[in-house]
Parts: C-alpha cells; structure tokens; sequence
DNA sequence: AATTATTCCGTACTTTTTACGGAATTAAAC
DNA sequence: GTTTAATTCCGTAAAAAGTACGGAATAATT
C-alpha cells in the first residue's frame, strides 16, 4: 500500500477496495504473564486502535485480515478466528476522525464526502501471536503502534474496546473447545508457562495438579527429554504442542474444561 | 421497499444501502418433529435463497436483519444470532444472476457494472420462530416463499448451503450454552415436545428420563397444572418458560450438557 | 374389559471433576 | 559445604455429574 499524495491518487488507491465494509483484527500476544493486544495511534488522533484495514476487490474477508495481521506483525500462517461483525451508522463517530481535524494535524485534505467517512461494517477476527516472533511495524497512517495488556487498554478509537472485549470472550469461549497456545507460546515451553497462560487468558487460578492432568489427557502437549534450568529452583521439564494432535484438535475440537 | 422501476427510481433506491455489505437471515422453524428454513426463490432462478436484504444507512446490521426478518414472516421481537459474515470474490457468481438472465426472465434491465453483482460481504443471522406463527411473505422479487426441512435442501444459490450449515452447527453450538426453545415452541408444550425439539436440533436421541431432569433443573421450564389430550394414551402435562429465568439465562449462558 | 400407544418416574452404576500436602530439585546465601 | 528459599512435580480420596435402564399409570379405541 502506498500512502496517497493527491485527490487522484486516492481515487484511483480507494477503487482497488471495498466500501462500507472493512476487517478489524485484535492481536493477543502473551508476554511476562500478560495477556497483550497490539494497538495503534493514528497522526490525527490520541487514541489507540486495534489493527485494520480495508478489503481488496480480488481477496476474501480471510485473506484481507491475513494480509493486514501480516503487514502488522511480520508473521505468515496465523491463526486467525472471525468472533463477529460490527455495524451500526454511529460506531465510526468520533471528533477526531473528520477531514477538518485530519487536515489540521496532517495537512492531508480529504473530501467531506471521502467513503472512509462513511458507516463502516467492521468484520473482525482475533490472532494469535508469539510476543517475541513479532516485529511490530506500524502502519503508513499510524503515528505509533504498541503492545498493551488487556487489563490497561488506553483510550480507544470508535467501538474498539467493544471490540477487544468481545475478543476476549470469544477466546475464552473457544479456549474451551480447541487447543489454545500454540500460536502464544515458543515451541518449547514448561508446564507451569502454558499454565499461568491458561491463567491469564480465563482470568482464573487452576490447580496445577488438575491443569496438568486435563493438558497431557489430551496428548495435544508432549513432554521433552530437556529441562531449563532457570532460577534458584527445580528445573521444569521443556514440553512442545504434538503438531498433528493439535491440527486435529482446531478442526474437529478438544474438550477442555476448565 | 418498492420495487425500481426504471433506471432513476433504480439509483435512488439504491442510493439508501450500503455497499458490498448485506445481511443474510437463516430462519429456522419447527414442524412436524423436523427442523425446517424459510427459502425463498428469485424469478429469476431455479436456484433458492436464505432470506436476506441490504443494510440502510440509517440503521445497524441487527436492526437490518430484523427489519429483514419481520418483512418475511410478519414477527417482531424475534431471538436473532450472529453466527459469521462470509465473503470472497467468488461467492455471488452464479449464472442464474447476471444482467442478461435477469432481462431475459422479467424484462428488467440492471446495467451490469451495477452495484448488485458486486462482491458483496455477507453478515450472517440466525434466527427462531415458531412455525405456525409465521405468515410466510416473499419479497418481491421473490417468486416463492417456502418452508425447507434442513435435511433436504433444494438447490440452493451461491454460498447460501454452506451457510446454512454453519447456522445449523452455530445453532448446535448455542443449544449447550443458552435456552432455547422458547422461540421454536408454542407457549404451552407438553414434555415430549420439547424433548422432540432438542433431539431435532442435535441429530441424536437423548434418554427422556435424563434429558426431563437436566432440563428442570436450569428452572427455565415450569409444570402447569393442566394436561393435553391427544391420542389414545395418557395425557402428557403443559409446560412453558419462565420468562425471567429464560431472558437471564440468555444474558448469562446456562449449562445444558447433552 | 381388553388392547394399544404413550407419558412419566427413580435408582444404581460409571465417569468426571475437584480438593488437597509433601517430597524433590536447584541456585544463592551464608 | 551446609542451609535456605523458591519452585517443580506428583497421586489419591471424596464429591459431583452423567449415564443406563424397566415398569407402572393413563387415555382412547375396540
């Protein structure tokens, strides 16, 4: 994508999309016991918002969100879950999204009657991400994009804390009934890391004993020979995800109550 | 909606919608021990539909959908699921769907760069009614209008199977986690029935004696003290929902295992 | 009065889930 | 090199939930 320079420009730049509606991805990623979401500021605006962008004519909704996670992260193949579409005329309401206000801050004029002011339906879709495997690159229109914790969001843009809210509700629900982890976590890890993930994601102790009992009865996790030896203490045994048990388990489901 | 009639009326009319974005209706009904969908056919195809519309400007895609769903059935209030939104280039191609087949069968003339046979996203609901209810309406441009069991499917346009799928195991997903039934059944209903109901939905028998005790113990069912005759046996009681404790359990999920 | 179809109920058994404490390991501190 | 602190790791017993199953009661028809 190429940021457009003049009215023609970006005519001939916003034929190539969709109108009306657009994808809106929520990226998790887990780092030092925290569930986080890779957030964006916008040059016209103090707040933040979740990662998106508009359709192309030639590609699915599937493919755009894909496209977008991948300019955002550096990350192919990701694991993406639609959790609902958003749609009503006032959710793209706000004082700093109006040509007025963007040409204030970056002289860029946009047309009243451009269609990126128009009622947006935002399909969006959560990912799952390895913290440390992602090279966050903001994008062109983006003055800053950065890691927050679910529980500290900054102020957001439109109905995006609906949105990351709603996430997290699909990713619980879902955490029930497909193997989750995979995507958040390195490839070798230790019982008591995709523990306290598991932790964090629900929002709730386990009793470590049981987790461990329920994980390894679903063999989507094997053990390795190889310990890492961390602190003043035991040192945990290394595991990885069974890569096939775990493929199975996205497509036909696991249970995992918890 | 009135129907264009020329290419002017056509422009207006259009002008209200927002583009590349509809809403598509899975409207399930219960008759007859079976599960059934209210099709509609298009005169111009010998292919069926969902029900489904375009969005106004004015309104959210739920209130599109309902509008939708209350033009087709005569039912206000009814309990709408968003269950995914579908879209890639490919899904509207159909050559029953193409300005020349649509001349050839009502005369209508739509330019064939017009907005209609653009990639259009799909925001998907599902929704329950009680079939005896409905006073099937087809739009219209529609030349039929007709309930559907969903194990016999006719010929069905686009995507619309698959999507009909998808609303049937959202549908299956749901049952476990919300009441329902409440919608599919006339208010008074005996044991038996509903039993019948949730064995429909989820293509499996369930022990009667299990299913009567799990189902009473959500409390979202209430005994009344009369009874129905029907047939040459023993006269099964009425029950109905507990309004409250049914709209609770929609906010607040409810655990029926089967 | 006998027949037929269907409603309706309760209990024993099996499986799953929950609760819980203590020994083993490692590195740092003394 | 011994002690200390932090954390890993394991198994069993009790409780709860889920499953399987048979027979008496009722109502209309013959």
């Amino acid at each position: 994508m190429t940021n457009p320079t003049d009215a023609a420009d970006f005519a001939a730049y916003s034929d190539q999309f969709l109108r009306n509606v657009a994808v809106d991805n929520v990226i998790f990623g887990y780092h030092e016991k925290e569930l986080k979401v890779l957030l964006q500021q916008p040059y016209t605006l103090d707040k933040w918002t979740v990662t998106g962008g508009y359709i192309k004519k030639t590609e699915s909704i599937e493919e755009a969100a894909s496209r977008i996670a991948f300019d955002r992260t550096g990350l192919k193949d990701l694991y993406l879950k639609q959790f609902g579409s958003f749609g009503n005329p006032q959710r793209v309401i706000d004082k700093g999204f109006t040509p007025q206000h963007i040409k204030e801050v970056t002289g860029f004029e946009i047309p009243a009657n451009s269609w990126i002011f128009d009622y947006f339906v935002s399909v969006c879709f959560y990912t799952l991400t390895e913290f440390s495997k992602v090279e966050s690159t903001k994008g062109e229109l983006e003055a800053d994009s950065k890691w927050w914790p679910v529980s500290e969001l900054p102020p957001m843009m439109f109905d995006h804390a609906h949105i990351i809210n709603e996430a997290l509700s699909a990713l619980r629900l879902h955490i029930g009934h497909f193997p989750i982890g995979y995507e958040l976590l390195p490839e070798k890890f230790t019982l008591p890391e995709i523990h306290s993930l598991y932790e964090t994601i629900l929002g709730k102790s386990l009793d470590d004993r049981n987790f461990t009992k329920k994980l390894l009865l679903t063999k989507i996790v094997t053990k390795l020979d190889e310990t890492r030896k961390i602190g003043r203490h035991r040192s945990p045994f290394l595991y990885k995800f069974d890569k096939e048990k775990y493929e199975e388990g996205l497509k036909s489901g696991v249970a995992l109550v918890f």
